[in-house]
DNA sequence: GCAAGGTC
């Protein structure tokens, strides 16, 4: 083990490229075993890939819909093809522009999937068992990774002639025949991983969780959207079904999703092969599927199993470093301007990245070089001829040189060289290209590009635009995509010219085996689309067209003359045939006719002058390059790169400059000086490849999952132990660079616990410092501070405070600093159903407790004395909004639901009386004199807004469905049991571990 | 308030 708290440059690069010690027990090999399916032999364990690289998504389906339904089947009337499925409007829109384009559908093969199903499976050889098993008519699940798989893989097997109907995502149905038997079809998919990773609720308060804890602690699978309820659609669509038959896509994500959609059925795993069977198809071809069908294996384990893996590191390592650094720094700095000082495996090697460029710009000295330029005239035109030596370090040696040419005072032509070049047409596009141009020719970042470029392709103009191939298949239909584009008049003078003397293929790209390259699918006006979504529709058209386009030649004449014994010469490029260039104008050849010399020729010097130059720093790193890093290092996927980006650029560690350049600020530049000063690994790429190896061992049955997992973690558990012991040397790198709390904010509120005034600090996040305490309160974030009345809270004597949302309408509440970030009643969270406020001011999970959450029943902020009723549209309290005057209204303390009281009131309260009907609370109104409805120009009303008809016909519901009463929910339903609940601040000490850092050398 | 990876 060593300690190298400085380590850095080649030794820290190179440490996985010198191997690691092998800490796992070797696995049991299982090499083979007899599958259940099938009298041949499975490998169900054995390594089953050579080279496993970073994992890449997707099989597309778009193809085979045109395929199912297209005119062979439907005629080329689209009214009938339209009657085909139930599909929506943009599928149909697809599914039309496909059978239109007629494109191949063996386009979508690939060698990387069809290896892999080699490799797992049986040999490629079909399985005559699984087969019979699927021919008996017993109703099969079949689920892929997206709807539209699902939908192309029905459309393939059904021929069309399926039903659809809705469901968490759509359900098509069929009958159909598998080898000559009848076999009911029932076809649905995910919307990607079903499940995400997270710590139990014990480890979700960072006040009451030390972050080194977090390493030992469980972790929890949870839905990732639980309100489409795709747990719940699984398992009702699996009712009754005898097989499950497994469409994910391809590589290790696909395979984990697997196991997360057979855990949604209820089908006992030990059924996989017998009830539960995978599909591994390259493309959502007929021929593809129908291949798939008969050769069903079985779902990779141990690739489901790195992901378990991958998921669980990520999001301890993560989650760890993140709380532990945040709470750190902004319990110290009041400027930092980030609501969270994140930590992870791939943003922080991106930021590194930008900030190893702001390094070596800062570090650059410049040095003045000079150079010989010397002119000669011929034919009236004057030449600059370029010096063999470029340039020199030495000006005295310089001038040397020049006297030398200039004493000679002639050239001598001593070779030309002619020769006919050729600039290659560009091959396909894939999605890290798009971004790269999208970012520095159109100025349009990868997210918003990415964003733009799915709209596209739900709107039909584009083919898929997640793919990481650059190859097109062999058996493309280049003619029908050149056929859909040929009438838009920016292009069409080129397709046509390409058509008539026919088109070349493109140039050989890689073959992922994912998805087609981004392909233009049907012709769009510049008027049908928005400014910026038209220009990346406008260069991937233009790329196309570039790929099917011949080379560009150009005639390149050198020419090489002496003088004084130095060398010069001169280049001239003449374009004999623009090729692609002229669809993609910015890659033209420039052209640079030369005079013409013979070997021999003596020339005048006109002149030979000295040139002073001086070098200079490389710019800040662009996005493209940035992505160009990511990819290279395997820093996230091409659909993760984008958010990565995005990421430390909301984080504030990197402002997007001019040029889409990445100019780290004060914040970035100092975190990642800091991992630098304790332990660089931290924020270099190999972090990332370090746990995509170790998680390779699982995925190729290597290792034990479990120990894997354990090691790792042990390993990072180390390094964050090293890193929290050594923070005093990062944090001397803020001290420089940040403002401490204490001299940031202005003074506010009072402090319960010493009575003296707090600061508000209104840079991100919000939060209120108490100087004599050193305390700090966090507050809801993005809306604006005052101070509430004076008012002291009877809990803790601290002031109240206001917190208004930003907009029209925009809810006010009053909240305690103390109360708001420990809530003195135990189970609050759980009480009243874990409810928060996120980023944007809305209600969300796990916060803590504003006013109109306190079950205090005495004071008057709580929501005991200023609820009015349950909530019609939740298991909420309807809270008098006590600013909201002269447009009263009551507010969900849980959703959105407004109520709005009568208008022509100066002064509404809530009472201590309780309507003898509902139990609500009874409100006492206080109408305008000349607006009162009440009779003689009465102005006061007591009555309970349900049953009091005059209130009643007086109230609107602003959101919600419906108002209505409900007997026996009145207000305030849920006493807490007192105070006393946690309130323990601050970290245990972290002398727990005292162990050096850590390096991954050592593995 | 945290990670990274799917998908929309």
């Amino acid at each position: 083990m060593m300690s190298r708290p400085l380590m850095m440059g080649r030794m820290a690069r190179c440490w996985m490229a010198e191997g690691f010690s092998y800490p796992y027990s070797k696995m049991p090999r299982r090499t083979s075993s007899r599958s259940p399916i099938s009298s041949k032999l499975v490998t169900t364990s054995t390594p089953r890939e050579v080279a496993i690289p970073r994992p890449r998504r997707d099989v597309e389906a778009l193809g085979i819909v045109a395929a199912a339904i297209g005119p062979s089947r439907c005629g080329g009337d689209k009214s009938k093809r339209r009657d085909c499925y139930k599909g929506g409007s943009s599928r149909l829109v697809r599914t039309e522009l496909f059978a239109l384009a007629n494109l191949p559908h063996q386009h979508f093969s690939s060698h990387r999937c069809r290896s892999r199903y080699r490799a797992v499976g049986n040999g490629g050889r079909s399985n005559p068992t699984s087969r019979n098993l699927l021919t008996l008519g017993s109703p099969s699940l079949q689920v892929a990774e997206k709807p539209s798989i699902a939908l192309s893989i029905a459309s393939a097997i059904s021929g069309g002639r399926m039903s659809t109907r809705k469901g968490s995502t759509d359900v098509h149905e069929f009958d159909g025949t598998f080898q000559g038997s009848q076999a009911f079809f029932r076809v649905t998919s995910v919307i990607g991983h079903v499940f995400s990773v997270d710590f139990p609720p014990a480890y979700q308060n960072w006040e009451g969780t030390d972050p080194v804890d977090l390493f030992n602690a469980p972790v929890l699978r949870s839905e990732c959207n639980p309100k489409v309820h795709i747990r719940r659609h699984l398992a009702q669509e699996a009712r009754g079904c005898t097989y499950l038959i497994l469409w994910l896509d391809c590589d290790r994500e696909g395979e984990n999703i697997c196991y997360e959609v057979i855990n949604c059925t209820g089908i006992p795993e030990n059924e996989v092969g017998r009830r539960i069977f995978r599909a591994k198809f390259s493309s959502v071809t007929e021929k593809d599927i129908s291949n798939a069908m008969d050769n069903l294996v079985l779902p990779n384990k141990d690739e489901a199993l790195s992901v378990d893996a991958r998921q669980e590191i990520d999001l301890k390592v993560g989650v760890a470093f993140t709380r532990f650094q945040t709470r750190y720094f902004q319990g110290k700095y009041g400027n930092l301007d980030s609501r969270v000082i994140s930590y992870g495996p791939c943003q922080t090697p991106t930021l590194g990245f930008c900030v190893q460029r702001y390094q070596q710009i800062n570090t650059f000295k410049p040095e003045k070089f000079w150079s010989l330029r010397t002119y000669v005239i011929k034919d009236g035109d004057e030449i600059q001829l370029e010096w063999d030596r470029k340039k020199l370090f030495d000006f005295d040696v310089t001038v040397m040189f020049q006297k030398m040419v200039a004493n000679d005072g002639t050239l001598i032509v001593t070779d030309i060289s002619v020769k006919e070049e050729c600039k290659a047409r560009p091959s396909g596009l894939n999605t890290v290209n798009l971004l790269k141009v999208a970012s520095s020719a159109l100025g349009i970042g990868p997210q918003t590009a990415m964003h733009m470029a799915e709209r596209l392709y739900t709107q039909g103009y584009i083919s898929y635009p997640r793919t990481e191939s650059t190859a097109y298949p062999a058996s493309f239909d280049f003619r029908s995509v050149l056929s859909a584009l040929v009438h838009n008049p920016l292009w069409s003078n080129n397709i046509r010219t390409l058509m008539d003397a026919g088109f070349v293929k493109p140039r050989q790209g890689h073959d992922a085996g994912d998805h087609p390259p981004i392909t233009p699918m049907r012709s769009a006006s510049e008027e049908a689309l928005e400014t910026d979504a038209w220009r990346l529709y406008q260069y991937i058209c233009q790329h196309f067209i570039g790929t099917v386009s011949p080379d560009c030649r150009y005639t390149r004449t050198a020419v090489e003359f002496t003088s004084g014994g130095e060398i010069f010469r001169c280049v001239g490029h003449r374009v004999t045939s623009k090729g692609f260039t002229s669809i993609m104008p910015w890659l033209a050849v420039a052209e640079n006719n030369l005079p013409t010399f013979k070997n021999g020729d003596t020339v005048s010097i006109h002149k030979v002058d000295i040139y002073e130059g001086s070098t200079t720093p490389p710019d800040y790193l662009s996005e493209s390059e940035l992505i160009s890093l990511m990819e290279k290092n395997g820093i996230g996927t091409d659909a993760s790169i984008p958010v990565h980006i995005n990421n430390i650029s909301e984080r504030n560690y990197v402002q997007v400059n001019s040029g889409r350049r990445l100019v780290p600020t004060a914040l970035g530049t100092t975190l990642i000086r800091g991992y630098q000063c304790i332990d660089a690994d931290l924020c270099l790429p190999d972090i990332r490849s370090f746990i995509e190896q170790q998680i390779t061992l699982i995925a190729k049955g290597k290792a034990d999952h479990l120990q894997v997992i354990q090691h790792v973690i042990q390993q990072f558990m180390k390094k964050y132990s090293y890193f929290v012991k050594k923070i005093e040397n990062m944090d001397a790198l803020f001290e420089a660079q940040f403002s401490p709390l204490a001299d940031s904010g202005r003074l506010l509120s009072k402090c319960g616990k010493c009575g003296r005034y707090m600061k508000y600090i209104s840079t991100q996040p919000m939060r209120m410092y108490c100087i004599t305490c050193e305390e700090v309160y966090y507050l809801p974030q993005n809306g604006t501070i005052k101070l509430y009345k004076e008012i002291i809270c009877p809990l803790d004597g601290f002031e109240l405070l206001l917190f208004s949302m930003v907009g029209p309408d925009a809810k006010s509440f009053p909240l305690c600093p103390c109360c708001y970030n420990s809530p003195p009643f135990e189970g609050i969270d759980k009480l009243f159903g874990a409810i928060k406020l996120d980023d944007t001011g809305k209600l969300g999970k796990g916060a803590g407790m504003p006013c109109f959450l306190c079950p205090h029943p005495t004071c008057k902020q709580s929501m005991i004395t200023q609820g009015v009723c349950a909530c019609p549209e939740c298991s909420g309290t309807l809270i008098l909004d006590p600013v909201s005057a002269p447009k009263w209204r009551l507010l969900c303390n849980m959703c959105n639901c407004v109520v709005l009281l009568p208008h022509a009131a100066h002064r509404i309260t809530t009472t201590d009386k309780k309507c003898s009907t509902c139990e609500s609370t009874i409100i006492e109104v206080d109408f305008n004199k000349k607006a009162t409805p009440l009779e003689d120009g009465a102005t006061l009303h007591e009555g309970c807004i349900l049953c009091d008809e005059l209130l009643h016909s007086l109230i609107e519901m602003k959101h919600g469905k419906s108002f209505f009463m409900r007997r026996g929910r009145g207000r305030g339903r849920g006493r807490a049991r007192g105070r006393g609940g946690s309130r323990g601040r601050g970290r245990r000490g972290n002398s727990r571990h005292d162990d050096p850092k850590m390096s991954f050398r050592d593995f």
